[in-house]
DNA sequence: ACCTGAACACCGTTCAAGT
DNA sequence: ACCTGAACACCGTTCAAGT
């Protein structure tokens, strides 16, 4: 029983996916993608017909995931402090592996130079990581606070979160983010 | 009595901070920065060999501009909300203009692309800044925090106004960075 | 002192050609 | 169905050559 080898496709958006969350999608080269998965860089056309594509595709997935991480810590039955954490650590580990950035964070600062089917992407990314962090806020409202309100809260600890992440990056600095983090704690923009 | 002609150097710092901070450090290119300036690309480099080298000085001039502007509002008798409140419209001014971003943001994303000599800069902004809001956070604190603690509130400020106008931009709605601030607001992240 | 064209190794993209 | 080399217009950089 032989392992089967991984799709051609697959082995270009994983490598593209770790490429763009270390160097963002204009560091990303088809030419060096292509050697790293043993093609050459004009058969990636083959499966990907232009970059914007591979984007797009790249942050489809991305979204997918990670949403379908989210979701499976909701039947944990996990408390929303619990929650909270689990979600900031993600992004923790993210930088932790080799100074890697959040693929939506890394993708909105690139916004201008990116072709609208990979802009679309990055709006659907935010727009789930919103709505999870909305339901985990409503868990411990008691109707005070309107759905509105709590969609503004959950998109900025959203905002507050990857600014945590590029300002560590900036700085050159993992542990800048937990720190940070545990300010947004104490100040109470994270409940 | 005629215009001086603008300093060829300072035409080019002003063509590229305008480029840069619309389309990332790695969106700027000589052949058409020369074309706006009226230059080949190739004489760009007798002003700045390397292209980190612009980038370096560009981000200086503007860690110095901004650091004189936010240094001006200290002399105007403003006490601590307004003077964070002109310090987030800065932010908020900046993305109204055509969508531009802070410097410092943008090129924190492009961290590992960056040549050290502009990764040197970007640090230096985002100290810059964390010093400034460190002093006003001060204005009001009567012995009850550290200093350290100061400091780090300062810092996630920094890192929270960074990430809403990420976010914002990521989303290509202005308006979320004016929700997502007075947001930070109500929940006293900040004062 | 300031500018230039030509060359170099890169980039995404296209396409005719292979199997 | 999948892959390739060659060509195209881009990129930063170098450098000998101009004034």
């Amino acid at each position: 029983m032989s392992e089967a080898p991984a799709d051609t496709k697959q082995k270009i958006l994983d490598v593209a996916r770790v490429t763009v969350q270390a160097r963002g999608y204009a560091g990303l080269s088809f030419r060096e993608l292509a050697k790293a998965v043993g093609i050459k860089s004009s058969s990636v056309h083959y499966y990907f017909p232009s970059k914007g594509e591979l984007g797009g595709a790249l942050a489809h997935r991305y979204t997918d995931d990670f949403g379908a991480y989210l979701d499976g810590l909701l039947t944990q039955g996990l408390d929303q402090s619990a929650l909270l954490r689990k979600y900031t650590d993600v992004f923790r580990d993210t930088l932790r592996n080799e100074n890697r950035m959040c693929l939506g964070g890394i993708m909105a600062a690139e916004h201008t130079e990116l072709p609208v089917e990979v802009q679309t992407e990055v709006f659907r990314f935010s727009e789930m990581n919103i709505d999870w962090l909305a339901r985990v806020l409503s868990m411990k409202n008691k109707g005070k606070a309107s759905e509105a309100t709590i969609r503004l809260h959950a998109m900025s600890i959203f905002a507050a979160v990857e600014g945590a992440q590029l300002v560590s990056r900036g700085r050159d600095d993992i542990a800048v983010y937990e720190n940070i983090v545990a300010m947004y704690r104490t100040t109470g923009l994270l409940p």
